[in-house]
DNA sequence: AATAAAGTTTAGGTAAATCTAAATAAAAGG
DNA sequence: CCTTTTATTTAGATTTACCTAAACTTTATT
């Protein structure tokens, strides 16, 4: 199956926000994720219902076909390995890399995807904490990763973030918040959800809902 | 100024045809060179005029401006520097390369192309023998490359190939011909152009004018 | 259940990049 | 220098991926 850019963008989008919890994606959501307009997303749903990527019935919201989730999970190989290139390799720091990937993702070669993840090491995971699909389409562990304004326990270990906003990503950087940093929870503000953190040798500091939200961890 | 993947590619064969030799580029060279039809050059001429990285009139041909030289110089550069990464890091061969780049060369970073030509050494030429504009659009010597079938003496080394042709590069595969090869013109045969080459420790072999017009040498 | 609000689709249009066929200009040959 | 051939441009369509505004469904609220 050839797919363009834009029909790329949109298995990929869609893939996200199943796995998000919808049931199924409706358009407005879409609309949201690709950042354009209800109108355009009914008509790139037809299209992508011809080609059987996703099922689609007028109002009734979107879901990816198997054929459809194997394209998905294609993209998201090629967008993550070459997030851990530049991380790894071209020394990029994890706010940089989620927009030059979103380009380089789309060359289309089983072949480069391959061998760039072999240069890599065949690495787990992205620079954010998310899983690589191997080769053949299959994610690891369906990684247990809790938002942080949801863990319940007090020590924690960041397994990964959000990609999405480069402005979280640096505010994270400016706290020492990465990969593997251990958290110890000093205390959870109700009347606005933020909480107050503590890293080893740094003083306490305190964090909005919006950002824990964005923060994946487990407890140690 | 931001061109798109088709403006690109039209700037890049202006710039591959003006160095060829033409004055002024054709519709029919560049529709050749594109692989479309001269209708849409004229369609294109007319916006990359407007743009102001080509000087172009009715039936006069196309020249590009510096800043369309410019341009041009650029995505050469970053073409070339793909090309690089995938044979020196991921292990293409020469023949598998510049399709590759042809997509590559379309993410406009000058981080990630500065970052990646760091990461490579800052090579001076791509895997063909085709030199690599810097980050300033600089190219270095104007080579002096004599296609092998005009070349007078009789040692020769290779020091450029087109990189067009993937059956051409196969074809020197076969033959041992690589860059920095050295040839024995052993017979010139003026009734095809064929040519009669021995490379050290192998036997002779025979090539078309076809191939030797394709094979860039300096005498050693 | 009726109505209001929210979500979704359709209708009709635009811009980019292409195409074919027809018209026009330039070049070449006698 | 006139005519044929070749090269180039224009006119008019097509496809993809968008958009706005209007119509229509679904859902929520009284
Ligand atoms: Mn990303
Ligand atoms: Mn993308
Ligand atoms: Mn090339
Ligand atoms: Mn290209």
């Amino acid at each position: 199956m050839n797919l363009s850019i834009a029909e790329e963008n949109y298995i990929k989008s869609i893939y996200k926000l199943e796995e998000e919890g919808q049931d199924a994606v409706t358009t407005n959501a879409l609309a949201g994720e690709l950042d354009t307009k209800p109108a355009s997303v009914t008509d790139m749903a037809k299209k992508l219902k011809e080609k059987k990527l996703i099922a689609y019935e007028k109002y009734q919201g979107i879901n990816l076909t198997p054929e459809g989730k194997k394209a998905a999970l294609s993209i998201i190989r090629r967008h993550r390995l070459w997030e851990c290139f530049l991380v790894d390799k071209l020394s990029f720091s994890w706010e940089e890399v989620h927009e030059l990937a979103e380009e380089l993702e789309h060359v289309r070669s089983e072949k480069l995807t391959n061998r760039l993840s072999e240069f890599l090491g065949n690495p787990q995971i992205d620079p954010h904490g998310d899983p690589i699909p191997d080769a053949q389409g299959k994610l690891g562990k369906p990684r247990v990763q809790t938002p942080l304004h949801k863990a319940k326990a007090k020590r924690l270990e960041v397994v990964a973030v959000s990609d999405k906003s480069t402005a979280l990503l640096e505010f994270l950087n400016a706290k020492g918040i990465r990969l593997g940093t251990q958290l110890d929870v000093i205390e959870r503000y109700e009347f606005d959800n933020s909480i107050e953190l503590k890293i080893r040798n740094q003083p306490a500091f305190t964090i909005s809902e919006q950002v824990s939200k964005n923060i994946m961890v487990k407890p140690i």
